[in-house]
DNA sequence: GCAAATATAATAGTATTACTATCGTTTTTG
DNA sequence: CAAAAACGATAGTAATACTATTATATTTGC
């Protein structure tokens, strides 16, 4: 799977960017050490002229590849979540049985994030970590709206309806199939946050996982009447 | 109970604020109009400058009352959480049936706001919206830790909390009660955004209410494999 | 191999932000 | 009525989030 995915190449919309960061050493730089700077600081901190010292290169340059920092997040929380949707359909892909693909896309959306070597200057781990702690900054905005018909959020989206499609799968009478997949989602990097900076508010930790509250919770909400099985 | 509440002034944590907002003409007027700006302009643009110019008043003043417009939010969530809890502490008082001070107390953190009009210079309506667009911000930064410490969140896991006892009473057996509890508050939110800004992500919308979604999703989650009732 | 095109770097400049500090005037209150 | 507290006005600062221009370096196409 890992070579299978080596060959890909994520695909983030290009309305995100003035020049794609794939397309040249300067840009894998902005986007290697942009996320281990936005990690390090926080995503308020940041700015491009901090990001320029740090790669050895000026402000201005940065500019030619993101018009903003706003914009530089959407790329990240972007590639992000193609990367989660890449992930989802090889775990899924020729599992038989509804339950069980079920179960694996959420273990894949809501799962603490190992180390993946595909991607050489990307730190999958750290970037998670951002994604947790800003990804919400990149929607909760007066803009939304604009960027949202813009397509900004099409990755994202699509990642939710695959989920809402593998849950109608397991049960069709399900009243609520979107509002489940979207709750997953965010929900888990809501635990994983409370997880590390509100632990009285949360069951996860080392013991419980989101994923194990998720998978219960989905399991409850899909059994049908006659549904004894599990 | 709107009687009863009236003589209740809601608490906020007072390190918060450097002069309380509630002693004074011009604090209230900074609540009041502060409260209007931030849904008019966003959190992110808003500034004290601008909410001078709104309230006839001079920037340098506001910052006696708050030290910055992160303190105002903290304050502005603070006293949204505490009205919040209070409705659910009523709401609740005196139901005998523990399923069904349940299903009270997710209805009042997961419902639409309707105007409230004991507190004359706050709109609560309004205010509902602030803490759905901008509630995030106020703990996705890098001092939560510090500020948490400080108990600048309180109020808010308080709230938690008492969901958490709740849902434990009706359930004592279910695994993870804590992690339910911030799911529904968290996640109410999220599905109210949704429905105003990512409709295909949620089946939230003027049909199915979030209340509707979190009060299936809990019913289920707390069956018990004997129970047959619901 | 060289000219043209492209990419990058350096510098300067702007309006705004998020404050702090000071001082004078008004209002409150003991 | 005097002292204290509150408020308003002004000024100042370092940083932010850019834009614009120009110079230099690198790549590329013929």
């Amino acid at each position: 799977m890992i070579n299978l995915l080596s060959n890909l190449k994520i695909s983030v919309p290009d309305k995100i960017f003035i020049k794609d960061p794939e397309s040249s050493d300067l840009g894998k730089r902005i986007i290697e050490h942009g996320i281990l700077l936005i990690d390090e600081i926080g995503f308020d901190s940041f700015t491009f002229k901090k990001l320029g010292v740090k790669i050895g290169s000026n402000e201005s340059s940065i500019y030619r590849y993101f018009e903003s920092k706003h914009k530089l997040l959407l790329y990240l929380t972007s590639w992000y979540w193609a990367w989660i949707e890449y992930q989802m359909v090889f775990a899924t892909h020729n599992v038989p049985d509804d339950k069980d693909r079920l179960f694996k896309a959420i273990e894949v959306v809501t799962r603490t994030i190992k180390e993946d070597v595909t991607y050489t200057h990307i730190n999958e781990v750290i970037l998670n970590r951002i994604i947790i702690n800003e990804y919400s900054k990149s929607y909760l905005t007066k803009e939304v709206d604009s960027e949202n018909k813009e397509g900004y959020f099409e990755v994202y989206k699509r990642l939710i309806h695959r989920l809402r499609e593998i849950i109608k799968n397991v049960n069709p009478d399900y009243k609520f199939p979107s509002s489940l997949a979207s709750t997953i989602v965010e929900g888990a990097l809501h635990q994983h946050f409370l997880k590390v900076h509100f632990s009285s508010i949360t069951d996860c930790g080392k013991a419980i996982t989101p994923t194990e509250f998720f998978i219960n919770l989905t399991q409850n909400a899909l059994k049908t009447n006659t549904d004894e099985s599990n």
